[in-house]
DNA sequence: ACCTGAACACCGTTCAAGT
DNA sequence: ACCTGAACACCGTTCAAGT
């Protein structure tokens, strides 16, 4: 035993993840145990504290890499000046909300714990932040006469709305029949939040 | 020890989750410990076990009395039939979120467990949605050439995105001159929603 | 230097034993 | 009949001990 060294300590951190990762989808959050992802990987669990201070902070890389999934699967550049973009972003968004309920819900549940770094609580704040920039764009593209607070304003109320409902929508346990449903109402939701806001009076 | 009678059955069980409340109110739901709670009122682990079948069982009666208060903090009949009904209902919801911050965020975040009674999850789905109506109720008689499955689903798509905003910018702790500005994000929500759905087309 | 696994404190839950 | 608290299984975390 001991002294292996079959894996370099990021090997064994790029493994560690993956294997939490696969038993969130899996099982959901509740399920990740720190003996249990350590022997995924056919470690024990003292290994665990070699790559990552603690589990919360395995949880929390977690979260940061469904982020970066969710906007890699939102990054169609190709839509982005057409009418429907935001129809479509939010389309998008659910499909992926769907298809990763398990980590997407707990990662737009999470909340940065108080005690962790703080540069670390701005970073994950900012990847958050960071996802809602496309809204905003798009909005300004059609009311260039606002003002950048109220384009900004507008977009984190429709950016939080569509996350919003989504995450309420989607936890009654979801058939694929309901996800027809749900993309109605999200469809509904944008296009006359749009049409009130495209009318709206100058500032 | 043993054999005290102080208090009946029932009237441990409200004392425990008044206690429990408390609790969650400070230090929010990872702050729920069994021995914890027991003690607050005096008694020991064993006794939790004689009123409630389990810890998550005390839960979720508790999100059950976090929705009734919210229920009752909304219930403002007086204006239910002015034209700023809904900014009302909004600022009014923001406001019970606010100020309940920890066990509205969990009620909110809560799923019912999958192995807990069937009639027991329907009573609770039912306790949520109740809290929609008068939104639904409010549409109908600003729009009452739309068929009722319309009005239902902009009913659903606007609460939806209440409530997702308010925990949305919520999460980050807020402070007060923040939640000005959340109001007015809010407003802008349902007032944009609301003028962009009363010239729909009728379906 | 890397890795183990016993040890610790803490958790929810049970249940024989007390009154 | 009511209530206790030791006991159990399980949890995250630490760290002396092995190679």
């Amino acid at each position: 035993m001991a002294k292996r060294n079959e894996h370099s300590l990021e090997e064994i951190k790029a493994l560690i993840i993956h294997a939490a990762e696969e038993i969130v989808i899996q099982d959901g959050f509740s399920a990740i145990k720190a003996r249990k992802v350590a022997s995924a990987i056919g470690y024990t669990v003292g290994s665990l504290y070699m790559v990552f201070t603690s589990l919360s902070d395995l949880v929390m890389q977690l979260n940061v890499r469904t982020w970066d999934a969710l906007a890699a699967h939102l990054s169609q550049p190709d839509v982005k000046d057409q009418p429907v973009f935001l129809e479509s972003l939010a389309r998008d968004y659910l499909q992926f909300a769907h298809q990763n309920f398990n980590r997407w819900s707990y990662a737009l549940k999470y909340v940065v714990p108080t005690q962790s770094e703080e540069t670390l609580q701005a970073e994950y704040q900012a990847k958050i932040e960071y996802l809602f920039l496309p809204v905003a764009a798009h909005l300004r593209t059609l009311r260039p006469d606002l003002s950048e607070e109220v384009v900004q304003r507008a977009a984190r109320a429709l950016w939080c709305s569509i996350q919003g409902t989504c995450l309420l929508l989607l936890n009654e346990q979801t058939q694929p029949a309901d996800l027809n449903e749900i993309e109605q109402t999200l469809d509904l939701l944008v296009s006359h939040f749009l049409r009130g806001w495209l009318v709206s009076a100058q500032s």
